[in-house]
DNA sequence: TCAAATAGTAACAACTTGATGATAACATAT
DNA sequence: ATATGTTATCATCAAGTTGTTACTATTTGA
């Protein structure tokens, strides 16, 4: 699921593009001034940004030239003003899209769509949890900066145990999950492939470990 | 400098876009057609492309579908019509942005801009990737400062990896893209084609290789 | 404490997959 | 026509991956 941040300190602006989002399906988060939102950047993986002009203290021009510094995310700018400077501005400051209030939901749907469709799958394509860090593009794991070629199904296996981390999956829902509905196999692959992992990663420092639960199943577990 | 293809029948609209692009800087090519576009995109490189909604024979969403088909480039559409259900079909279709006529010249400009700043490198000339440097016009490759003559196909396939470095891809997906999605052959001319290139470099010192993701395909990894 | 249930492990064999070299078809230039 | 270079295909070989099995170890609870 991918994940927008919204940066207004209207509440019902706020409310109203959430509300619009969230129906939409995304995952969203919301701050209610420029400081908020780069505190939010920087501990959750975000892979949009909705950010209104006329904030206090931060206006959105200056919060996405700071965004823009460190994170590499699309952003769309809210205005009340049509104005063909403020486009300017707009677009000198790293703005990917903006919209004029008051908008169509169906607008700002279309234009997040768009936008995500091209570009915004950081969150998708990547896993960073902890001293783990996952980049499913490239079948690329790398703890604490070593990087490890998995086979395939140890790679698919991690991948979707560090999707969920510290949730259980029992052998039948991972089977399912990894190998498909089809596969007719035992259930102790699974274990096989858990032991292979843990065998890989034994000699390496790391915060996070697969945990069995005896009777259950497996889960990463993240310290 | 970068290129922008328009596809509209209207002579009045096409000349209009075009001035606008180009006293912005931009390199214009003009098509009357949705053929007539496909074609200048199979021999010229562009960078985004402008097209009208409404045209004879293939209108601009059927236009839209082939050109995403095969290229990767960003596409505006230009509607008369400001009809929601147009949006959809639109997104649906592969576009990136949407103008309606009549549209201001600045508003053009500041999507032309705001996506070519993004994604539109297809133009690009060159890449340069660490110690590698790929000249696409004069289909030159060098390697720390030593040149190679490559034949087409390998050159065409250096190229596209390089263009994703880091990214995994099927042979099937590399066909599609190097080949073409009529090429009947089989898969297994990709292999062939990367031990080639391998052979090619392999007595040089060079920081990145080919490297081969079994079950999935290839990349080109830098180190 | 002991038996049953469950998980971990090692070794193996079947299976896939990719690398390679040879060859033929094709194109191009001489 | 001939030589040269390019490209696709195929068969074969080598290597890596995967699933299974049998066995061992651990946990659980009666």
């Amino acid at each position: 699921m991918k994940t927008i941040l919204i940066a207004d300190d209207d509440d019902y602006i706020r409310s109203l593009v959430k509300d619009i989002l969230m129906r939409e399906g995304y995952k969203v988060l919301v701050a209610e001034n420029g400081a908020a939102a780069l505190e939010t950047l920087n501990t959750e993986l975000c892979d949009l940004a909705v950010v209104d002009i006329m904030m206090p203290v931060m206006d959105g021009y200056e919060l996405t030239s700071e965004i823009r510094k460190i994170y590499d995310l699309p952003i769309i700018l809210l205005t009340a003003k049509s104005q063909i400077e403020d486009k300017e501005k707009g677009f000198e400051s790293g703005t990917d899209d903006y919209l004029i209030k008051p908008f169509e939901p169906k607008e700002l749907i279309f234009r997040v769509n768009a936008l995500l469709r091209r570009y915004g799958n950081a969150s998708e394509t990547n896993i960073n949890l902890g001293s783990l860090y996952i980049n499913k593009k490239g079948y690329e794991v790398k703890i604490n900066n070593k990087t490890f070629m998995l086979p395939l199904k140890e790679f698919e296996l991690l991948t979707f145990l560090a999707t969920h981390p510290n949730q259980v999956f029992s052998r039948g829902h991972l089977i399912e999950k990894i190998w498909g509905l089809d596969f007719e196999g035992d259930e102790r692959t699974v274990d096989v492939h858990i032991k292979r992992l843990r065998e890989r990663f034994a000699s390496i420092e790391k915060d996070f470990s697969i945990k069995t639960i005896r009777g259950v199943g497996y889960s990463l577990e993240v310290l």
